[in-house]
DNA sequence: AGGATTTGACCCGG
DNA sequence: CCGGGTCAAATCCT
């Protein structure tokens, strides 16, 4: 990837980075419906980006990160939300989730059954790991009836039966110990852009406190905890009060699709303008051997900066594409700057 | 054509 | 016998 493709690669980042914190601006007080409005825009418009993201292979896991996002909002809104590892009786480990995305947990499923089960308003769907046949995982959705006829996003309890042996043996099908820690995956077109290694998950792939290792450092050094739970902490919000991602998914299954988004209303971005104006520069380091680059970008007072090494390398043949992807990930994300950032307001085409 | 999904039938433990 | 879990043939989808 060349450099100015990495700086327009941050260039969207930073812009996504600094949106968050207008956004947890505005998640911070009571929203009328034109906040609901913007809010269910920034989910949207954040979803393409993040998507546009992805098909440049910057090395962000999309479902990754949305699976952790709505882990977030699954954890903040019920309290809960993992019930301690037990045996059950006939199968093996299981373990319990409350969350409003069980179908985006990292993993490949295949559903093999469902049932209606007594007392329950919504039928339970079973789901076995798809990625190799001899692995055992599996898993049970179950919409939660509190769900029903709520503005809020409708929870699922997902349990999940047995740990994925999917990974451990292709790795030896493969006689290649490094897969051992093999990444999850779903099923939909980003599956092999970016991944992180989930491999002491047991059946919900990537647990939430992994995020920071699927999202650029930001911050550098000890502050990029923070910053990154303050980009995730704003995410969840937006999840949690707009549409769910439009990735493809095999969930919810058509009897349900109808009832999953309750606050699917469209809406039509204003017209592109400006873009806000900031600088990048790229810094290499020798480090025993192996070339370090860190990245630092100044975005009005925000100092920040990441290890692009954890982005995927882009070859020569799809340069091309990249820059008009680039070209429209820049429309995006001015679109969505103008939606939620005033100073972006300034008159005269955007590029 | 092959994989994924659907769905009624079947199995099994309580 | 009942209910939860699984199977497997039919169907759908790509």
């Amino acid at each position: 990837m060349t450099f100015q493709q990495d700086a327009k690669l941050f260039d969207v980042l930073a812009m996504g980075y600094h949106l968050n914190t207008q956004l947890q601006a505005l998640l911070g007080r009571p929203l009328d419906s034109l906040g609901q409005q913007k809010v269910m825009a920034f989910s949207q418009e954040l979803s393409r980006v993040f998507e546009k993201l992805c098909l440049l292979g910057c090395g962000l896991c999309l479902d990754c990160l949305i699976t952790n996002i709505h882990r977030a909002v699954a954890r903040s809104d019920s309290g809960e939300v993992l019930t301690p590892v037990k045996k059950s009786r006939e199968e093996g480990v299981t373990r319990k989730e409350i969350t409003a995305s069980p179908y985006n947990d990292g993993y490949e499923w295949r559903k093999y059954g469902q049932k209606n089960i007594q007392n329950c308003n919504f039928v339970r769907y079973y789901f076995r790991c798809s990625r190799d046949r001899r692995c055992e995982a599996k898993k049970k959705v179950q919409q939660q009836d509190g769900s029903r006829g709520q503005q809020l996003p409708p929870m699922f309890e997902v349990t999940y039966v047995n740990e994925h042996t999917c990974h451990v043996l292709r790795a030896i099908a493969n006689g290649d110990a490094a897969r051992m820690a093999a990444s999850p995956r779903t099923t939909n077109p980003y599956r092999d852009l970016g991944v992180v290694d989930t491999a002491r998950d047991g059946g919900g792939g990537v647990p939430f406190d992994d995020l920071s290792s699927s999202f650029p450092r930001i911050g550098g050094g000890s502050g990029s905890a923070q910053e990154n739970e303050t980009i995730v902490s704003c995410l969840a919000d937006v999840i949690r009060g707009a549409a769910p991602s439009p990735l493809p998914s095999p969930w919810p299954p058509a009897a349900e699709a109808g009832a999953r988004d309750p606050a699917a209303a469209s809406y039509v971005p204003p017209p592109m303008q400006a873009s806000a104006g900031h600088s990048a520069s790229v810094g290499v380091a020798e480090d025993g051997g192996a070339m370090t680059t860190t990245t630092t970008m100044m975005i009005d007072d925000t100092d920040f900066c990441w290890d692009p090494s954890s982005f995927c390398a882009v070859g020569e043949a799809d340069q091309d594409q990249l820059m008009m992807d680039h070209r429209d990930m820049h429309v995006d994300v001015a679109r969505l700057a103008d939606t939620v950032w005033p100073r972006h307001t300034s008159a005269g085409a955007w590029r």
